[in-house]
DNA sequence: TTGTGTGCAAACGATTTGCAGTACC
DNA sequence: GGTACTGCAAATCGTTTGCACACAA
């Protein structure tokens, strides 16, 4: 029952971010083909940061006729759409992470009408994790607030 | 009278970090050359992001024999020893930052033992430059505290 | 039907590496 | 004096691109 749910909301999920990368591509006069909606869903439902050939592996059983260079095309035109993120550790390869949307965040506060927005930056998030463990530090929670000015008060 | 203070708190940086280097080499069986000296001289006198290229133009102003190799092994070894970080934008190409030893830090407190180990982490400080801007926030100062339990007390 | 997308292979460009000579310790 | 380092050029490897054919709109 849970499992099932939690599949539901996958599936969900998948076909919305789909859908916002279809409005993308149409207005760019670009088009959704097959082998684009393969790679989104493969790298949706992956976990962690997939480096290109990982994908490739991935999609082959599925598309064996696919080739690396649709999957570096594919992967650029996610980021720019705004559905992934590059990576880079240090092994020279880019890899690519899911945007999340997550419930956690950080703050930015406006020192002079008090609005808060909220933002999520998972990149600041990974590199806390690596600041904790050069440190030996057991991370358990966090908080990140940015204080100034807001857009209409600066 | 200030200019010249300045001039020499520079100067006895770029001695103290090619000590620390050198002592670095020697505890790897390595050697000081003066190609490495004239790096780590030309890489810390220089401002903001340097990718090799910029490095290798400087430094065969000075002595034009030097080789893209010595470069690309050097920094590497700079970047091992901490005096330098990697940083990649989306260029393709590999850009070097000083490791800074500013004032500024942030925190990780430990939640059984409420010991404070402070932290200073380039990056960090970076991104959240870059969300504030994404968001039209001028940022005035920030505060970024970890929790967790640290290494005698996880 | 009309482009846009794909797969392939070749091209590209940043980085690494093998090697013979050089120079630190 | 022995061994690590350098410069050069070739090799490597991730990524991009040109092109002829395939397929979405």
């Amino acid at each position: 029952m849970a499992a099932r749910k939690i599949h539901e909301v996958r599936r969900a999920d998948t076909t919305a971010l789909k859908e916002r990368f279809r409005q993308f591509l149409t207005e760019l006069g670009m088009r959704m083909t097959t082998q684009r909606d393969l790679i989104i869903e493969v790298f949706f439902r992956a976990k962690g940061h997939l480096n290109i050939d990982e994908l490739y592996q991935q999609i082959r059983q599925i598309q064996p006729g696919t080739g690396y260079a649709t999957i570096y095309r594919t992967m650029k035109l996610l980021v720019k759409c705004g559905l992934a993120v590059e990576r880079h550790f240090g092994d020279g390869q880019t890899r690519y992470e899911h945007v999340p949307h997550d419930t956690h965040h950080d703050h930015m506060i406006c020192l002079k009408c008090g609005s808060i927005i909220e933002f999520f930056n998972p990149e600041i998030e990974r590199l806390q994790d690596a600041v904790a463990s050069q440190h030996h530090f057991q991370l358990a929670h966090h908080r990140l607030e940015m204080f100034g000015y807001c857009k209409n008060c600066r």
